[in-house]
RNA sequence: GCACCCGUAGCUCAGCUGGAUAGAGCAUCAGACUACGAAUCUGGAGGUCGGGAGUUCGAAUCUCUCCGGGUGCACCA
């Protein structure tokens, strides 16, 4: 396909010079495989893009297609055995898509960054996953990725855990298990220590309502823990270990990893003094209210400044931000930083980057906030203070449960249904979230989220799951050439395979049109790239999965009293649909079952 | 007051840097399992793309404005 983009692009440009040509890919597959528009080239030659593209349409001639003017459009239409060959061929070598050239730049993903002695919740699924999607997809462009994980491990939130272990749990008080009539809720689970520790910091700003003075007990302990307090740093460190724990058997369940959890935001605890300097020597650092030391921003256009020491002389998120951004340049020399946080984190990275570009002009737009929508409940906000959440592991749980239900139903036979369920159940929910545009914010509702029909996770793994039906039966060597053999970073390497000389069976719509749709991979990575969200990837291996329902709907595979050439293309074809799929999915963190 | 996001079919949403007749899924109606898995497929119905103005050969897409919804704005992250 390169080498007739190529063909086509030189042969306009002899044939409009001085004019730029950029090719397109039809939206409809029967127009054919590439696309020039004639718009801007017509209007400087002052002519109708119509008749410039009939012009063009006779003039080009290109091996093995067609070209033809579509009223404004020159259209490259490669012939049915060809696109099958070129598709094929470079479907089925070692990658489904080449590697790309190594961009010899780094790209710095912080992605997921939960808060010690919090769950995670169904909204956080979203950062997760989303960072993990796009480190995948930089990685397979050809950038070294660096996978951080900003975690939530200091600040004040950590001085209200120290304040509630002090007043209600110091001695394991056993009242810590009751009185939180939400938690009976999730009762087979609420007795990890990580629930405790939740359930204390839901407690504490229960209480803090009424009593406001709680507040400078948390602020207190804060100030104790970066005081060096013995106390505070030993039960930081408790905390820290509990949560971990936790957040690393959530990760093994999704499938996400990380370069290193080591670079949260207490590791950057010794480089405060290092930022206020440099704040300081550029005459940024201004007294603020109360004792507190801000940086000014009116010159950007902010009417509120960046508070970066609190007025008792703690740190907060700002410098630990702008501290983690200095640490990162000289340790990675970053191309750029991607944050995957909250839209409501909008206006606090705004002020954070603009804060970097007047320490050091190197950090001008190298940094990009990437943002995401809230996932709300009916009633509103989700709010882990007030207990009114849904935990991922809830919405997992019960995904998988469902599915398990549908399966005894539907295929009792199954031999590995735990695993099977699982991957179903999480394949629904992160697909669901690549599926939708980051930015719109989700009304969490079960039935929604937890959807096996139609456009959904498990619709892509069901094409995938039928192939490898179709393999089981075939023979031979096909179940283990859909296969895998190994991986590397949400790469998948497969055995390549040589075509035969001939191949038979694939000229009809519906093959044609599958195979149309596989080309249309890497550019929906590409624009998954370019728009820093999974969201076209996940789209074209939906169109993908459904040009193969209708394919192996009216074109018999295996059983066919035609030639043994055309069951070899059809499985071929099916091969690299399934690769594909695979590939596809695997980037973007789900898994591809090959029964279910 | 400052900043950001969203408004497309009954519902949930796609529609990439403006371009070929505005697309899916769900729901609904009518069909297809004695063919490799019906978690599927085929067909019907359903939209003045929130309103208005502007730029353009061309606007769901860009600009402005208004309306409606959501979010954040210094001692939480």
């Amino acid at each position: 396909m390169q080498g007739f983009k190529k063909a086509f692009a030189e042969q306009l440009r002899l044939a409009l010079p001085s004019q730029e040509v950029t090719l397109e890919r039809p939206k409809d597959y029967q127009k054919g495989d590439l696309a020039f528009p004639c718009f801007k080239a017509s209007q400087s030659l002052g002519m109708s893009p119509q008749s410039l593209a009939s012009l063009l349409a006779s003039k080009i001639k290109i091996k093995d297609a067609t070209i033809e003017a579509t009223g404004p459009y020159v259209n490259l239409r490669l012939l049915e055995s060809v696109r099958s060959r070129e598709t094929l061929a470079s479907t089925l070598g070692n990658y489904p898509l080449p590697p790309q050239e190594k961009k010899n730049a780094t790209i710095l993903v912080e992605y997921s960054s939960p808060n010690i002695a919090k769950l995670f919740t169904i909204g956080h699924v979203r950062s997760t996953m989303l960072g993990h999607a796009l480190a995948n997809i930089y990685a397979q462009e050809g950038y070294e990725v660096v996978r951080l994980n900003h975690l939530g491990d200091w600040g004040t939130q950590f001085g209200t855990l120290l304040a509630a272990y002090e007043l209600w749990a110091k001695d394991s008080n056993p009242e810590l298990e009751k009185n939180f009539p939400w938690a009976a809720e999730y009762s087979s689970e609420s007795t990890t220590p990580l629930h405790r520790l939740l359930q204390l910091y839901i407690r504490f700003h229960a209480e803090e309502e009424k009593n406001v003075s709680l507040r400078e007990d948390a602020r207190a302990w804060f100030k104790k823990l970066e005081n060096q307090d013995p106390d505070a740093r030993r039960l930081w460190k408790k905390f820290r270990d509990l949560s971990l724990i936790e957040f690393n058997r959530i990760y093994e369940r999704l499938g996400v990893t990380f370069d290193s959890l080591e670079y949260g935001e207490a590791f950057y605890e010794d480089q405060i003094p290092g930022v206020l300097n440099a704040l300081d020597s550029k005459g940024l650092l201004k007294e603020g209210e109360n004792g507190s030391k801000v940086v000014d921003l009116s010159e950007e256009g902010f009417d509120i400044p960046c508070l970066i020491q609190k007025g008792d002389g703690t740190s907060i998120y700002a410098s630990r931000d702008l501290a983690a951004a200095l640490f990162r340049k000289s340790k990675w020399n970053y191309e750029r930083c991607l944050y995957v946080a909250g839209s409501e984190q909008n206006f606090h990275f705004q002020q954070v980057f603009a804060i970097l570009s007047k320490i050091d002009p190197w950090f001008k737009n190298k940094q990009t906030h990437v943002p995401f929508g809230l996932i709300k409940l009916p009633e509103g906000k989700m709010s882990t203070r007030k207990g009114n959440v849904i935990f991922l592991e809830d919405v997992l749980n019960e995904a998988r449960d469902r599915i398990q239900k549908i399966i005894s139903a539907k295929n009792p036979e199954l031999s590995n249904q735990a695993a099977t369920s699982e991957m179903l159940g999480t394949g629904a929910v992160i697909f669901i979230n690549a599926f939708n545009d980051r930015n719109t914010s989700i009304t969490f509702d079960w039935n929604k989220v937890l959807a096996f029909e139609g456009d959904t996770g498990p619709y892509v793994q069901y094409a995938h799951a039928r192939i490898c039906s179709i393999f089981r039966r075939a023979g031979g060597s096909w179940s283990q050439w859909a296969e895998p053999r190994s991986e590397d970073f949400g790469r998948l390497h497969f055995e390549s395979i040589e075509l035969p000389k001939s191949l038979q069976g694939l000229d009809h719509a519906s093959a044609q049109h599958l195979i149309f749709e596989l080309n249309g991979l890497e550019p929906a990575l590409k624009a998954s790239a370019i728009s820093l969200s999974p969201t076209s990837l996940a789209r074209q291996l939906l169109t993908i999965s459904k040009a193969f329902s209708v394919f192996y709907n009216d074109s018999p595979i295996l059983n066919v009293e035609q030639s043994e050439a055309i069951r070899q293309s059809r499985l071929l074809l099916c091969l690299a649909t399934a690769r594909v799929i695979n590939q596809g999915l695997r980037w973007l963190g789900i898994f591809a079952p090959t029964e279910m």
